[in-house]
RNA sequence: GGCGAAUUCGUCUAAUGGCUAGGACACCACCCUCUCACGGUGGAUAUUCGGGUUCGAAUCCCGGAUUCGCUACCA
């Protein structure tokens, strides 16, 4: 048999920002689609008009391009493709036909029930110990085309009274369901009930319009998140209902992200509660509320990704550093893992740090020119290279490029109390006096050749290395961090170097 | 409550009946070093519990516990 052609979607819900649980969703879709050659499609769910967010269809987007996971299909993609439209709100009058071929089939009614005596049923329910299920064992007694005579059901359609549109759940029936990542589950359908179909203002449900849409734009594989493991049967019985079981696709239903700490998996609520983006991008709402996002946070994309590729998945090598490419070739659904894994923040912060590193020193100046144009601070792109060559070792977020490196752009405003304390001793004014003369008649003014000369001087006075180096780092940088110091000498010039010394000397004061 | 799924260092995970249960993050120590980082070396920390099957179990079977998910005219 020929192998169908793989086409898998990322399907989210436009009620509010995408969060990186659904980042991570959309990314195995693609990375299973890219490894086998397939299409990955994006389509939107906005069934559910009350909970519909404004700006979430252009922020998904947005997020996804971030990420550089790009849709070949659908929504964001111009022309959108052969099987659109992509949104459910304009595929609106086309899932009609399925929900009637459904009652016409028998395997599905109409329900008048209104939401306010439903509701009362389950309060009641709870309170007996005996929860209220809307299924074969209730439903001849509700308000259905069932348990009503056809004249009364024709009336009540005629009138145009509120309906929605129920799946037939069949009476114990054991289904035996094969997912590609939890191999085999077993349900049984008296455990089920009767969904909610076609709601009453003329929408599909998710279940409905998941289906249909799966299989008039011919997915193979649906990959999603765990919580949808529950409803895996209904969607099968609804390809089974619906005739389509022979193209049915297969199923992948992936272990959640958890919070760190506490309990649960991570939603949007948590947004920054916890100490860390649960967002790509940043967010601003309809309301003016915002929630940072990993773009802003000063995370860099791959090392986004690479975290979330390794959350849930591993290449079964030591490997953990990623790039897209390298993904894409070693992505597979038998190395998804099966359980929850709690998101971890630290690790995060790792995978920034060693992208971060490996990226050339252009390629962070670009990072850090708007910081730097924010700082008001003027410099070459060359020099600004140059910088990030030197630093780049010791900064987790683009912004460290500032935290780290003004120095290269700035004199030191204050001196470190600490380091004056420690290194600042009474012979200290004369040992950097004397530098300065010696500095003054540098004319080499290179690194290496710095370093060779001063440590030659240093030898000879017989002073201790630490304590000179140290005085000089705190009056050119004014901390006890940095550059190379003789590197540092060369960046900022000869001149600059003397006047950040010279200042030094005339400022801080012998400890004690 | 019902149903489903899951369970290896604090965290992410490897090991699909067989070396001393391996790696990474975080942590600690030492080395490197003018500082901060980087890097290197080492350390501490794990098979949820109880039964079985087997020469041998993290791995297979049964039961308990715990965690997560679903249980809406939300997705």
């Amino acid at each position: 048999m020929a192998e169908r052609r793989v086409r898998v979607r990322f399907a989210p819900s436009p009620t509010g920002p995408l969060h990186m649980g659904g980042v991570r969703t959309a990314l195995f879709n693609y990375l299973f689609a890219k490894k086998n050659g397939g299409d990955f499609l994006l389509r939107i769910e906005d069934t559910d008009q009350t909970r519909f967010v404004k700006n979430a269809e252009a922020y998904i987007v947005e997020s996804l391009k971030w990420c550089g996971i790009n849709p070949d299909e659908g929504i964001g993609v111009t022309p959108e493709g052969p099987y659109g439209p992509y949104r459910q709100s304009d595929r609106k009058t086309m899932y009609k036909q399925y929900a009637y071929q459904l009652i016409e089939s028998g395997n599905a009614y109409f329900a008048f029930d209104t939401p306010e005596e439903l509701t009362k049923l389950r309060e009641k329910g709870e309170q007996e110990k005996n929860p209220f299920v809307y299924n074969y064992k209730t439903r001849m007694e509700l308000c259905n085309s069932l348990a009503l005579s056809k004249e009364e059901v024709e009336k009540r359609l005629n009138s145009g009274e509120n309906f929605v549109i129920r799946f037939k759940m069949p009476e114990n029936q054991d289904i035996y369901l094969y997912d590609e990542i939890r191999k085999d589950v077993h349900f049984n359908t008296n455990e089920l009930d009767d969904k909610v179909l076609y709601k009453s203002d003329g929408m599909p449900t998710y279940h409905l319009a998941n289906v249909v849409d799966d299989y008039l734009m011919k997915i193979s594989h649906v990959i999603r998140g765990e919580e949808w493991l529950s409803s895996m049967p209904l969607h099968v019985l609804l390809y089974r209902a619906l005739g389509w079981e022979d193209v049915m696709p297969k199923f992948a239903h992936l272990p959640l992200i958890l919070k760190p700490v506490g309990h649960g998996k991570l939603s949007k609520r948590d947004g920054d509660k916890l100490g860390f983006p649960v967002f790509p991008l940043f967010w601003v709402g309809d309301e003016g509320e915002t929630a940072s996002g990993y773009r802003e946070t000063g995370y860099v994309p791959e090392a986004f990704v690479n975290m979330l590729a390794l959350l849930g998945w591993n290449p079964g090598t030591e490997q953990e550093i990623f790039t897209m490419d390298e993904l894409i070739k070693e992505f597979s659904l038998e190395r998804v893992g099966k359980s929850g894994s709690k998101f971890d923040p630290e690790k995060t912060k790792w995978f920034n740090q060693q992208w971060l590193r490996r990226k050339s020193g252009s390629e962070l100046a670009e990072l850090f020119a708007p910081i730097l144009a924010e700082k008001n601070v003027q410099a070459s792109t060359e020099y600004v290279a140059k910088v990030c060559d030197m630093i780049k070792e010791r900064i987790v977020f683009a912004q460290d490029l500032w935290s780290q490196g003004y120095y290269f752009f700035v004199a030191p405003e204050s001196y470190d109390e600490k380091v004056i304390k420690k290194r600042w001793k009474a012979d200290a004014p004369a040992q950097i006096q004397e530098f300065i003369e010696f500095l003054k008649k540098e004319t080499d003014y290179t690194s290496a050749t710095l370093e060779a000369k001063a440590m030659a001087l240093i030898q000879e006075k017989q002073w201790n290395v630490g304590q000179v180096c140290n005085c000089l780092r705190l009056a050119v940088v004014g901390a006890g961090m940095g550059a190379h110091l003789f590197d540092i000498f060369e960046m900022i010039g000869k001149d600059e170097t003397i006047a950040r010394v010279q200042k030094a000397l005339d400022t801080i004061k012998v400890a004690e």
